[in-house]
DNA sequence: TCAATAGTTCAATAAGTTTTGAACAAAGGA
DNA sequence: TCCTTTGTTCAAAACTTATTGAACTATTGA
């Protein structure tokens, strides 16, 4: 089973700043850069807020062509579409990625993580 | 009379990207942009929207931080904060205004203005 | 002074987004 | 098989944003 994504050239300009438009989707995309390509299950996201709403923002950044969503036993994986979203709009993902890594709340997630309750390795 | 923008410090990424998210405003930053600098007044924009329309899209943008509006008679001047942006988040302007100069309603725009109608220099 | 121009403000409405909880589904392990 | 884990879907509520028209202000030019 494999969930809907739009293809590269799909992705349209307005999609993208209106699904970075909200903290905390932005927040996402800043704490999966800091994982580096790493794959990251839904529940890590949930000090963003609760499953249900979590699962409305993941949603919205896979149908934006932010992220892809790999179905992986119960859990999803999610990766940044970084190569597709620089070949699509240069410079893009970078410039937001830069400031978003450093997002208040993004930092906060960071140190529960090492807190050692999150899951760093799925 | 001057009316109130953000410092550069004040401006944030999730601001910046939820203004741009609108298509309209994205759309003003692209003319902005094709007009490379040119202060331009809000008649200009009155084909992506009525005058009352217009006029909240730009105070968007102002409060944004993204455009500089400047009163002059009965005008306002509107410009990018380009160089403002630039340090505040280098690359993000330039790669956004690199797709959005090519958005048909910012083409669709400019060629009204090349039959005559609109006064490109105020 | 009067009228026109350029744009804002206000209140109302229309439209869209986010958040919630309850119920559900699918996979994996005991 | 049954329970747990991981996440989704649905409908409702709460909230935010966009759009409109009427009334307004401020400046300029006749």
């Amino acid at each position: 089973m494999t969930l809907p994504h739009p293809t590269a050239d799909q992705i349209t300009l307005s999609n993208v700043l209106a699904a970075l438009g909200d903290p905390t989707r932005l927040a996402i995309v800043g704490y999966l850069a800091r994982r580096e390509g790493q794959p990251t299950m839904c529940l890590n996201f949930t000090d963003f807020g609760s499953k249900t709403n979590i699962s409305y923002h993941l949603a919205k950044l896979r149908e934006a062509g932010i992220t892809r969503t790999e179905v992986s036993g119960t859990s999803r994986l999610i990766t940044l579409r970084r190569n597709e979203l620089d070949s699509r709009f240069p410079g893009l993902l970078d410039s937001i990625i830069a400031a978003a890594v450093d997002l208040p709340m993004v930092k906060k997630i960071e140190e529960a993580a090492e807190e050692g309750l999150a899951q760093r390795d799925p």
